[in-house]
DNA sequence: ACCTGAACACCGTTCAAGT
DNA sequence: ACCTGAACACCGTTCAAGT
C-alpha cells in the first residue's frame, strides 16, 4: 500500500480520500472490469463527489497507474513468499516463483489486463508505474541468478533468461485467461497443474534429443 | 476480409458500408488505439451519421469482435505464409511461424491488444472470432506435428505442445511492446533477433545438461 | 432495406464557489 | 487544503421519422 512517509490520518473526509480512491479503484476494477472503471463510479462507491477524486489524481489515467503500480508490488511479494518456502533448492525456487505468477494472474484477471494489457498510455514514462514492475521482475532474474550459480541453469546474461521466464509465464496466463487453452475444457481446468507444465516445457525444451 | 457468399457491390452508400466500417474501425485502432475508437469517430471518419454503424453492429462490442477476427485471419495467413518458405525443414516451419507471429504483433501492437487483451467480454462466446484464432492456433499445431513426425521434437499432445509455443511468442510480444524488454535500450530493439531467442530458448530449454 | 437526427443516460475534465 | 456542483464536450444506444 506505500503509505507516505508523514502518516497523517483522518484529518479530511476518510482519512485518506487518495488511498480510499486506489482501494474501491482496485474493487471496480476486479468486480466490473476495466471498462465499468470510470472516476465517476469510483467516486459513487466511496461517497463522494464526482469532482473529488481529480484532487489527488491528475487524470483519471493517473488513478489507473497507481492501481496498476500497487498490482505489481503486490505481485513481487507473492512471488518472493513463493520462493522463501523453497530455500534450499534455488530450482525450485524459480519454479515456485513462476507459478505463483500465473496463480496470481489467474487470481486478478482484470487486474492483469490493467498491468500489461497496454490500457495505460503513459505506462513507458511513469516511474512509480516502472519501479514497480522492475521489483517484481527482479525476483525472477534473482532466482535465475540462483540457479545459474548452483549450475542448474545455462549461463545466459540473467536478463535475458529471466526475460524469457517471464513471457513464458505471462503468455500462458494471458492464453489461459482470454479463453484460448484448449487441451481441456475450461471447467476443470487446473491452473496449477497448467503453470507446472508451462515451466517444465521452458527448463527441459521441446527438443528431442536422443531417438 | 470474408466477402459474404453473394456479393452485391455499391447499391446503397459505399458500396459496402459494413465492411467500410470494419477498415475505418482497423485504421482509426492502428492509429489511435482502442481506448480512441468509438463507433462515432468511426462514422465520422467514413462520412456517415453517427446511428448508422448500429445498422450493421448490434453494439459497438460487435464491431470490434469484427475487427479483432479479422486480425486472426490476417495473422493466419502471415503465419502460413512464414511456413511456406520453408518447406524442407518443419523445424525451420516452426521457427518461421513463430517469429512471423512476434512480428505481426510489433507490427500491430493496437490490434494485438484488441485480439488477446480481453477488451472483449463477449470474446468467450463469439463462434467467429473463435474460429478465427483458431484456425491461426491450427498453423503452429500443423508445425509441431509435422517436427515431431520428421523426430526434431518430443512426442507429446502436439497441443499442448503448441500451445506453450503461442504462449511463448505471445508472451514475448506482450512484454516487448509494453516496454519490459530491459537487456538492450528501445531505441535500436532488433524484434527478429528477441524472437529467435525466444525460439530458441523454447526449442532448446534452460537446464543445464552437463557441466 | 438503409439512413438521419433528436434524445437519453453516461463519461472525463474544468472551474468558480464554498468550508 | 480539500470538496461541491454546474458546465462542457464527448460517448453508446434507442427510436421515430424519412427515402
Amino acid at each position: 500500500m506505500a503509505r507516505k512517509s508523514t502518516a497523517k490520518v483522518s484529518n479530511y473526509h476518510h482519512g485518506d480520500l487518495r488511498n480510499a480512491l486506489v482501494t474501491a479503484g482496485r474493487t471496480v476494477l476486479e468486480r466490473d472490469g476495466v471498462a465499468k472503471l470510470s472516476l465517476r463510479e469510483v467516486a459513487r462507491v466511496i461517497g463522494v463527489s464526482h469532482g473529488a477524486p481529480l484532487h489527488h489524481f491528475p487524470s483519471k489515467e493517473a488513478l489507473l497507474i497507481a492501481i496498476a503500480a500497487d498490482g505489481f508490488r503486490q505481485l513481487c511479494g507473492v512471488m518472493r513468499d513463493a520462493t522463501q518456502v523453497h530455500l534450499e533448492d534455488p530450482l525450485d525456487q524459480f519454479r515456485a516463483s513462476a507459478i505463483a505468477y500465473v496463480r496470481f494472474m489467474h487470481d486478478h484477471p482484470h487486474l492483469m489486463r490493467l498491468m500489461l494489457g497496454g490500457l495505460i498510455p503513459s505506462s513507458f514514462a511513469d516511474p512509480e508505474l516502472k519501479q514497480a514492475s522492475r521489483d517484481a521482475f527482479n525476483v525472477l532474474v534473482e532466482t535465475v541468478k540462483a540457479a545459474q550459480a548452483a549450475n542448474h541453469v545455462i549461463h545466459g546474461d540473467p536478463m535475458r533468461l529471466a526475460f524469457a521466464a517471464w513471457a513464458n509465464v505471462h503468455g500462458t496466463s494471458v492464453l489461459v485467461l482470454e479463453g484460448h487453452y484448449v487441451a481441456e475444457p475450461r471447467a476443470n481446468l487446473d491452473i496449477e497443474a497448467v503453470a507446472r507444465r508451462a515451466v517444465e516445457f521452458f527448463y527441459d525444451g521441446v527438443r528431442r534429443r536422443y531417438e
